[in-house]
RNA sequence: GCGGGAGUGCCGGAGUCUGGAAAACGGGACAGCCUCAAGAGCUGUUGGCUUAGUGCCUACGCAGGUUCAAAUCCUGUCUCCCGCACCA
């Protein structure tokens, strides 16, 4: 549409001139509005996009009307695989791909009409935002947070770099989803899990969070509190083990240890079982891990022919390795208790293990022969020592754990499922890791002042592996430490490192001499509002978290939590899957936008659904949202008074409309903002020859504002003052708003129910009386006009509530009551009523939603003889 | 198995917190007006029955319960979507 794309052109060149959206630091309250930066892809924008960023844009716009001093950034997220990726495929360079693609993101987000404060632009793969990546690393480093291990890695061969627990999701690559494999290599961990328990105990803080993200990282997380057990190994030393079921010690009747774990080597070395045993083991460690581990796989084990002593009653059983046992939980070893635990359980029968009943349910006995699976329920503990007998199992776990304590068996614990995170990644397109490896020294850190470590530009991807491993200049570096010949780490770190800070940045992108400025982060952190996809609720959103609290250790920050308030929008599906490029599902905004208007998709995609519900995309309907822009924009041209007659009902219907919606703005409720306003648009539109002129300006001028938050341009065009965009919030007259008027069709329509409820309800077909008690308040003229007039004539001709004035009428006559009249205490009475008394009475409230200020007294008593 | 959420016309979805004419708002379909025509716009219809009434009946996943009154509150149950998953 050529005038919509006009209008278009022309706001959103004169907001970039006029620097409206930019903001600076001032005595206003500020509001911190931030989407999820996105990865800046080849592809354009589609839908699914152009809807999450619309999302973020109306909140900010609202919060901006409502007078707030609204910071709202945008950057690109653009180290990655994927550039590196399309630069083996294309032949072009990571950092040219990632230019281009900016660009293109840059534009598309323009088109969109976004509010963004554009100069506050963050890069990840600038050196001026990467160095500080570094610095960070650094400093890690020196809090001991960050530390260098050999361990179980999770690979991705596709990706050909290893990946995060987090990144890893059912065994598969969590962007290419390729199978996953395990191997031990040397890598750089950061120690997230030193901050486990605050992580978890401050979700509580998080209000304004999903419950279903705080539950995803409360499990991640997986705090279990339990206790450590020693058990002696026959002729050995000792083996502890992990449990949060102490009360069932008396019922171990095996033990099971991971097959990775290094103690079953070691005890089995030289015995006859050795040779089985790593056969075993290479079998399992060979298999894919998810399988291994998953619920419903077959649990597989051998005895190692060893044996382990209980060490609350002496017994001894035998010690198997298992597939189902995970090396890296607890000890890497379970004490198994078939009597009260499923897997233990499965296991014992197929490996015909004696079980053993040590908790009871009240009512009735266990028989251990007869069992179908475990006991897992609460129950009495039976068959262990004195002092446990006949306690409720629950109490038990606590008092032997404190027994065990006492008696030096073992000590209670806490386990987290949480493990550190891996921060290497073996590809090119990222920040390189400030280490320097040499013969003598190590690993050595660099020192501050050396920073940045630029990551090479020219260099030559042939496909395989990592670059950097065939840059000279760059690798060969001396050792910082002794001066002798080192060699420069060629990993670079997990592109999430880079999303961990970056909303720290926007406060003060541009400063060149530290990270950022406290006094300018203090000012806007935290983020108020944080906007984007559920699936980075174990990513991105708990690696944040966890700078925030690690960078507040370091005296950079002075609060717990970046993100006060945390909205997840929906995906937009299309023939059942994900929108996404891979799929080659998308529909790309530009070809709706260029028929259509920008203002025109942005409303029909926020009118879809609850912004954080996912779509099913249909098309269709952007021909409503279009016709609808056309409605508001021919409010433009005021058309001839006819009389003003109207007025009075508009602005009841205006003021309501800005009462109403506000809140629903702040509940991301847009598709009800979106249905009243256009309730309100075709009542206005419908009247508006019966409209003062003065009105029929507040009107069209109060509606750009409010609606300015989803038609930003077409209103920009109808407000014709200043910018709409910076407008206050209209306020709210709440005098304005007749009830009376309001509820009019509600009382009628209601009465009648009523009568009829009450009709029903005494199963009088003709009743003598019905009296009708109304409040003084409810001075409807149409009670006026029907209990007056209304002589039974029903034949007039009437629209809408008369209609409904008719029914009343009709429905009365028709029970066969005769005419009314209306007294001076507003009470309707019969006429030929009788002296006999009321037998029944009911009181039928009707009750219309309050406003806060005034509760009507709404109240019609029916009194039916 | 655990956790989160959802079941309402042909469709998307309001209404549920706070019980009181179910279906706001939008789409789709159908009919009419306007047009040479198309589009746009406007008007109406869109659960069933109907003698066409100002009528009756049925309906908010299913089954019960509370209440004068239930989509809404309570109990049970089924289905679907999403996340986690042998963590001892």
């Amino acid at each position: 549409m050529k005038e919509f794309r006009d209008i278009e052109e022309k706001w959103q060149k004169r907001w970039d001139k006029d620097k409206v959206f930019e903001v600076d630091e001032n005595k206003k309250n500020k509001c911190y509005v931030l989407e999820m930066f996105p990865y800046p892809s080849g592809s354009g924008l589609h839908m699914g996009h152009s809807r999450n960023y619309a999302i973020g844009d109306v909140y900010a716009r609202f919060k901006r009307l409502k007078g707030f001093n609204v910071l709202y950034p945008m950057g690109f997220d653009a180290f990655g695989l994927p550039a590196e990726n399309a630069a083996i495929k294309e032949g072009i360079h990571p950092k040219e791909y990632t230019d281009k693609s900016i660009k293109s993101f840059t534009n598309q987000l323009k088109a969109l009409g976004n509010s963004y404060s554009w100069s506050r632009v963050v890069r990840t793969c600038d050196v001026n935002y990467y160095k500080w990546n570094q610095l960070l690393f650094l400093k890690f480093l020196e809090k001991g947070l960050v530390y260098r291990k050999k361990a179980p890695v999770n690979w991705c061969e596709h990706c050909g770099t290893v990946l995060a627990n987090e990144q890893v999701e059912q065994g598969e690559c969590w962007r290419c989803h390729n199978p996953v494999e395990v191997k031990q290599l040397e890598q750089w961990f950061l120690k997230i899990t030193k901050y486990a328990d605050e992580l978890l105990k401050d979700l509580k803080i998080l209000e304004g969070w999903p419950e279903k993200i705080k539950k995803m990282q409360e499990s991640w997380i997986g705090k279990s509190k339990g206790v450590e057990i020693k058990f002696k190994i026959k002729d050995g030393e000792e083996l502890k083990v992990f449990t949060t079921r102490p009360d069932t010690l008396w019922g171990v009747t095996f033990m099971v240890l991971a097959p990775e774990n290094p103690k079953v080597m070691e005890l089995v070395k030289g015995t006859e079982k050795e040779k089985e045993v790593k056969r075993f083991i290479d079998k399992v460690v060979l298999e894919d891990k998810y399988e291994r581990t998953a619920e419903d796989t077959e649990k597989e084990g051998l005895f190692i022919g060893k044996y382990a002593i209980n060490p609350v009653n002496g017994a001894e059983v035998p010690i198997y390795i298992a597939n189902f046992v995970v090396a890296e939980y607890g000890t890497g070893a379970v004490m198994a208790v078939p009597g009260h635990d499923q897997r233990d359980f499965e296991f014992a029968k197929k490996y015909k293990i004696p079980i053993k009943i040590v908790i009871k349910p009240k009512e009735h006995e266990l028989d251990a022969e007869k069992m179908m699976r475990a006991f897992v329920d609460v129950g009495v503990v039976v068959n262990s020592a004195d002092e446990f007998n006949g306690m409720n199992n629950l109490e038990a776990i606590e008092e032997i754990g404190k027994y065990l304590e006492k008696e030096k068996f073992g000590k209670r614990t806490v386990e987290y499922k949480l493990r550190d995170w891996l921060i290497s990644r073996q590809r090119y397109w990222g920040t390189p890791i400030p280490i320097v490896y040499c013969d003598k020294c190590v690993a050595v850190p660099l020192n501050e002042k050396e920073l940045p470590i630029k990551l090479p530009e020219d260099i030559k991807f042939d496909g395989e592996g990592n670059p950097l491993l065939k840059k000279k200049e760059f690798l060969e570096v001396k050792c910082p430490k002794c001066k002798g010949n080192g060699r420069r780490e060629t990993d670079t770190m997990d592109t999430f490192f880079d999303s961990s800070w970056y909303f720290l940045r926007y406060c003060d992108s541009k400063n060149e001499k530290e990270m950022f400025s406290k006094k300018k982060v203090k000012y806007w952190m935290p983020v108020d509002q944080y906007i984007g996809g559920a699936e980075h609720a174990v990513l991105h959103l708990l690696y944040a978290r966890f700078f925030v609290k690690a960078l507040r250790d370091f005296g950079l920050l002075n609060f717990d939590e970046p993100f006060l308030k945390l909205f997840t929008q929906g995906v937009v599906y299309k023939e059942g899957a994900r929108m996404s490029k891979s799929r080659g599902n998308v529909v790309v905004q530009d070809d709706m936008i260029e028929r259509y208007g920008v203002d025109s998709v942005r409303v029909f995609l926020l009118s879809l659904s609850h912004p954080g519900k996912t779509v099913e995309w249909d098309g269709k309907g952007i021909e409503g949202a279009y016709k609808f822009m056309n409605k508001v924009y021919s409010l433009k041209e005021k058309v001839k008074i006819k009389d003003n007659s109207k007025d009075k009902n508009v602005l009841s219907k205006l003021n309501l409309l800005i009462k109403n919606i506000e809140s629903d703005f702040e509940n991301f409720d847009f598709n009800l903002v979106l249905s009243k306003v256009m309730g309100f648009v075709n009542y206005l539109y419908k009247f508006r020859e019966n409209l003062s002129e003065e009105v029929y300006k507040e009107s069209v001028s109060k509606l750009s504002i409010v609606l300015s938050c989803f038609a930003p341009h077409v209103c920009e065009e109808l407000y014709g003052e200043d910018y709409v965009s910076l407008a206050d919030w209209p306020q709210l007259n709440s005098k304005k708003i007749d009830l009376e008027l309001e509820n009019l069709e509600n009382f009628v329509s209601s009465t009648i129910s009523d009568i009829n409820n009450v009709l029903k309800l005494v199963k009088i077909e003709n009743p003598k009386k019905i009296t009708l008690l109304v409040a003084e308040e409810w001075k409807y003229k149409l009670y006026e006009k029907v209990l007056k007039e209304g002589k039974g004539d029903m034949k007039f001709k009437v629209k809408g509530k008369e209609k409904e004035s008719i029914k009343l009428l009709g429905m009365l006559k028709k029970k066969g009551l005769p005419k009314f009249i209306l007294n001076q205490k507003k009470e309707l009475e019969a006429l030929e009523s009788e002296k006999e008394f009321i037998e029944k009475e009911f009181k039928l409230k009707l009750e219309i939603k309050k406003d806060g200020e005034k509760a009507l007294p709404g109240k019609v008593q029916i009194l039916i003889e």
